[in-house]
DNA sequence: GTCGACTCGGGTAATTCGGGTC
DNA sequence: AATGTCCGAATTACCCGAGTCG
């Protein structure tokens, strides 16, 4: 029985890329990697810290199954519009081991989350939506890549350091807006992007979305619009939730494929953002200037 | 009961922070953490000398909180009880480190999925949907309560040894019904008991569930009804889904508050199922006498 | 007093430490 | 300068019979 939490011994790591545990303890003395030791000495370190070296410097997982991770793949092709083909057919067909692991490959391959979530998981999800259209694919297809996709967006956010910052974000969809993946993605790439980034979750009522800012008096409010549910109460709602931001300076920033530009005119944000790497780039840019209320 | 300067044994500490009980018994008899001994020699620490000692030695983990579990033996109907108020009062506020440590917690006291799933999660929820009928829950406070949720229910499901058997069994929600966690928890359960389970997700209209039975041909389908949408067409649906277990040899299995006694009995399936704990009863029986196709 | 669960203490095998050398 | 290999000493994990706790 194995906590997910476990720290890692500096053999597992050294195994895991290939190198031999003499280097390792080296680079954890030099501060390459976070360690902390055990009352007798040990080194212990995280998975995420020690995939964080790996990640920065270069390293390829040899035998990541050793840290709890999914098993190499041979010669993967880390191009990001193949993955994407290839994340697509294996999704489609509810092979949930393959498609953690070719999304696990390029995140090790030090492809940003936003990119990946941009490329790669919505742009399957985008194909898919296509084949949907021309029923080539199921409704029960789409919901299990659903299903499937979260997942890998879950165990990706539990490989992220803890954050540390005091800059809060939260958001999530309104209510009859169930696309789960969208404000998934938008919490991951925050948190990525040093926020304390939580997502409230779907179909949340304009109402109780303002209640929260009230309560966690966030920097960064994101909402996702994949679809409105009732277009009579949206522009109202939206203003509300509008004016309780400005009340407490914080940025709103809206996103969804159901935000048409002629509806974008009547509304008020700080951002409006596109893709993933959108967010991140606004996220990035408002940690600049440090403001404090 | 419960004095301030209650004790703590050595294997509590041990599990608290991951490491082994041999180990802790060393660190005390080093005089690394306060002790003090019972008549009969058992080495007894108070919860704050131990604190103190995982701050020192920047163990930063696991879970100061089994510290404040009492020992499995005793009352764990208790304990369950205990935990459950926890989890309603940590995730309610958003807390998801402490809410996946109480469940985790639980799950290294060795309670089967299926109990945790009923008496502390489900019933947490139970409370929560309480709580919300007296206007003393916001309905944001409960869509993250379940975002917090299925990602501890997800990370339990990546803890399990993955399927090896031959037996399949897939299942979700109808169109309508958005309740993510019963369809979560029953793929977690099924999975427990051996089958090759996957959750097909949310919100899937009848005849895409029958066009997965064709393809998938599993031994059992699970129906999660929390909420039925369309009244009208529930009955004639369920109806074309039952034939297609039939013919399949499959074995239905539904469940759900939306599923009142008048409304099953012109319904016809397999099994009904009220808890976790009834379904895997049912799927573990039908392990039993292995039929073949 | 019984009983199950827990703990003790000690032994053993495996791992890790730190340093030295190639 | 960086890495891989080797080493004795120390640390940790796992095991087990006897004793303790509630």
């Amino acid at each position: 029985m194995e906590l997910p939490e476990k720290l890692v011994s500096p053999r597992q790591v050294a195994r895991a890329i290939g190198v031999s545990e003499s280097s390792l303890k080296r680079w954890c003395d030099r501060g390459l990697i976070k360690t902390v030791r055990t009352a007798g000495g040990h080194r212990k370190m995280q998975i995420g810290d020690a995939l964080e070296f790996i990640r920065q410097h270069d390293q390829s997982l040899i035998s990541p199954e050793l840290l709890g991770l999914p098993p190499v793949s041979l010669g993967a092709d880390l191009g990001l519009e193949r993955s994407k083909n290839r994340l697509l057919e294996a999704i489609l067909q509810g092979n949930d081991l393959l498609s953690r692991q070719i999304v696990f490959d390029l995140y090790l391959a030090k492809h940003s989350l936003s990119v990946i979530c941009d490329n790669v998981i919505g742009a399957a999800f985008h194909a898919i939506g296509k084949r949907w259209e021309c029923k080539e694919a199921d409704v029960y297809q789409e919901r299990r890549a659903c299903e499937i996709a979260l997942r890998i967006i879950f165990e990706l956010r539990r490989l992220q350091r803890p954050p540390t910052g005091k800059w809060v974000a939260i958001g999530g969809t309104i209510e009859g807006d169930l696309y789960t993946l969208p404000t998934a993605m938008a919490e991951l790439v925050l948190r990525d992007a040093g926020y304390v980034a939580t997502s409230l979750g779907n179909s949340i009522p304009f109402d109780s979305l303002v209640n929260a800012i009230h309560e966690a008096r966030p920097r960064i409010f994101w909402l996702s619009v994949a679809h409105i549910a009732d277009d009579f109460d949206f522009l109202p709602g939206f203003s509300r939730l509008s004016d309780a931001c400005l009340r407490r300076n914080t940025a709103l920033v809206v996103g969804g494929r159901a935000l048409k530009s002629e509806l974008r005119q009547k509304m008020r944000f700080a951002a409006h953002c596109d893709t993933m790497q959108h967010l991140e780039s606004f996220a990035r840019t408002m940690l600049g200037p440090p403001l404090d209320e």
